[in-house]
DNA sequence: GAATTGACGGGGC
DNA sequence: AGCCCCGCCAATT
């Protein structure tokens, strides 16, 4: 049985994911920021591809994607989803980060499911006026 | 038990 | 931008 991560990690990484609202990404360092318990982007990485089937309709897992803003799988389907959510991608076809990043939750849900909020970022990322 | 791997990330150059 | 190296931690070989 490869029920490596704890089962009550892998729904925890599970929760996390269904806070981040439709239209809006967030990146595997971050959830697994958010979860704490001494996870990283690898393991959020691996709690999404073991995702059970059961788990897909209700984990919206297209709405992570790596630190660039790059589709971590190249999935076209994956890309299809995010700009059906309307979720900005630049002419390289990057998710505009700056502009759709999940703030992670709230400090209230966050002390509910006892995980962390996303610590303030001061974004140093340029508001291109395009 | 050691080495490798992975839907990762940060920092340096 | 690109490239490289290192840290991270569990699963696999």
């Amino acid at each position: 049985m490869n029920q490596t991560i704890p089962a009550s990690l892998l729904e925890l990484i599970y929760l996390v994911i269904e806070q981040i609202p439709s239209g809006q990404v967030s990146t595997y360092g971050e959830i697994a920021q958010i979860v704490g318990r001494g996870s990283d982007g690898r393991m959020v990485g691996k709690a999404l591809a073991s995702l059970p089937k059961e788990h897909q309709h209700k984990v919206p897992w297209q709405r992570v994607i790596n630190r660039e803003g790059v589709i971590s799988t190249g999935s076209a389907r994956q890309r299809e989803l995010l700009l059906a959510e309307g979720v900005p991608f630049d002419a390289q076809g990057r998710v505009i980060l700056a502009r759709c990043r999940w703030r992670g939750p709230s400090p209230k849900w966050a002390a509910e499911h006892m995980v962390q909020t996303l610590a303030e970022r001061e974004e140093g990322e340029q508001l291109s006026l395009f």
